[in-house]
DNA sequence: TCATAATATTCCTATAACGGAATGAATCAA
DNA sequence: TTGATTCATTCCGTTATAGGAATATTATGA
């Protein structure tokens, strides 16, 4: 096999470094057409158009005709699955008694698998 | 240009379903030898320890040496900045109370913003 | 209808990077 | 030493984009 596929999940999805920026930029100032997008992006109209494409599969914004303009709107809680995950990962770095708690779980865990897998 | 280079930053490592696997395999039974994430992995032994490269290169993971042995462990402050970037989107989808204040931000930003942008 | 504006889509090229096979390197055991 | 274990690396083929250029599409206005 080779690559996986990609851009079909949130994960990936916020792994470009330009959608990021499409998606601060609609949080920072609330709908946008894709013009106002493109002025301020530095890379092509087709460009941030793809781009809003990948976030339109993943459900990240959502369109609305309004004339001859798209109008993009974020709809963020489709990062909540991202937010999930990575807060299951919070207490190893949070409070350092957390973090010994979750040493602990660690070791006793271990204990549970006695080397395990061959 | 082409494809930008991904494999450096933390949202690109993460983007990987096989990459996340590792991790949470970590975060589950601490630490762990490369042949004991093979065997819970369905992929082949070089292609686990690519990944581990990747891990490795962010900063995720980290390696120790023992005999011939590679221990792997988890290092997880480094996702810091993942849920530091997605908890700014936490208000969007929590409270309906939030959603509401943080419509109103968004609209006085609007405001700030004259429709903005050429 | 015709021209224009605003976007999306298609075509193209360069490059990234999964995964497997083969191989290399280090370490331990006999 | 020799052989086996345990990983990492290299090489290779396949696929997936990112972005630009050109084009298609849709809506508005004259």
């Amino acid at each position: 096999m080779a690559r996986a596929a990609t851009t079909s999940d949130v994960f990936n999805a916020i792994a470009e470094p330009r959608r990021r920026q499409i998606l601060d930029l609609l949080a920072r100032r609330g709908e946008q057409g894709v013009g106002e997008l493109v002025g301020a992006m530095r890379i092509g109209q087709p460009a941030v158009s793809k781009h809003l494409g990948v976030l339109r599969r993943v459900r990240i914004v959502s369109v609305s005709r309004r004339g001859r303009r798209r109008v993009y709107r974020l709809n963020a809680k489709e990062l909540k699955p991202v937010h999930d995950w990575v807060k299951g990962y919070e207490q190893f770095w949070s409070h350092q008694i957390n973090r010994i708690k979750a040493r602990a779980e660690q070791k006793a865990r271990e204990q549970d698998q006695p080397t395990s897998e061959k």
